[in-house]
DNA sequence: GTCTATAGTAGGATAGAC
DNA sequence: GTCTATCCTACTATAGAC
């Protein structure tokens, strides 16, 4: 382990309370004491606890659009690409599950430019997302189904990933990796 | 439309701003604005915010325990059990898709006995997916991928229906479980 | 880097008039 | 059934000592 910045110290046991309660119904208290210090300690590292969030969110979300952009300007068919995109999905889980929590569900805390900032790299992942299938159907790489249901149910999954991982004792990345395109992509039936 | 009582129009007023902000970001004042009275003329209708949460979450985790059993009890293989799954998370979110946001993301808010009633009807819920799943492997209606992704990927996808369905516009509901029903259950490749 | 003390605000909820 | 006024508690954040 590399000694963590206070800072970073803070930001995950954030993670983990706004995990279990959500951004709001945690309080300074509650994080000071996760801590083991007085609430008001914590501003000797960090500026607000509005900050914490940004960089909590902020920092995951440009993972995913630097992830998908790789993903995008390769040479892969579609169906490749929504493999990695489902790799990305699980390693960025893998890394750093209670952040996901924030980014899946505290996202409209975040106030004027990082919101802003948050709902256009969300924009522009969905839309590269869909458009990865829209090519795969147009190439008959993937069955002429309804392109938004498979978008919505495919990310719907990938997102939650984080809720149900940690509940999967010692799970391998890789056969996670290979079960999950088996259930996403080729069906259960 | 029948007219409602004040106390569903608050429930209903709740749930749209819970659904937004989260149960712990909206305020009784927030909740009273929404309704055009004071605050303190809510509590002619109802006893606490804490209520009006227990409202939505109970009566909704009732309707999903209500219909599992339903199924459960069927004499119907396993496919066609997952499909009537596929239509109860459909009609419940077509019903009421506000409510459903409170379901998934506020639960933990809960207290006492409301919280402990609303963890066993989720666990038994899911307890009642697995073996659905199970005995479907068993008997090789369905493939033998690993149980838990495929439980895992479904019930997220169906869990967040309420999140996607209102941007669908005038999507038929017939259609849309029929579509459901091949994405989920006979993959997209 | 952590503490105590506290400012300033906003929350849930109640009392009592109309 | 809604209002005004208010209680009490808890929140984020700052000031200044150590």
């Amino acid at each position: 382990m590399k000694p963590e910045s206070r800072k970073q110290e803070i930001i995950n046991a954030a993670s983990i309370l706004f995990k279990e309660k959500g951004y709001s119904a945690v309080t300074m208290r509650d994080l000071a004491k996760a801590m083991g210090i007085k609430a008001a300690s914590l501003y000797n590292h960090i500026q607000s606890k509005q900050e914490i969030l940004s960089t909590i969110i902020i920092e995951l979300a440009e993972e995913f659009t630097t992830g998908m952009n790789r993903i995008v300007n390769s040479n892969e068919n579609s169906i490749q690409k929504l493999e990695k995109i489902i790799d990305l999905h699980i390693d960025v889980t893998l890394r750093n599950a209670d952040g996901l929590a924030s980014l899946n569900s505290d996202w409209m805390h975040l106030e004027e430019e990082n919101l802003q900032h948050f709902e256009k790299m969300r924009h522009d992942y969905e839309e590269n997302f869909r458009n990865i299938v829209r090519n795969g159907v147009d190439k008959e790489e993937i069955k002429p189904c309804n392109i938004e249901i498979i978008v919505f149910s495919t990310l719907s999954t990938l997102r939650t990933l984080y809720l149900w991982y940690p509940k999967q004792k010692d799970i391998d990345a890789a056969i996670l990796k290979h079960d999950m395109v088996s259930v996403l992509l080729k069906g259960v039936v």
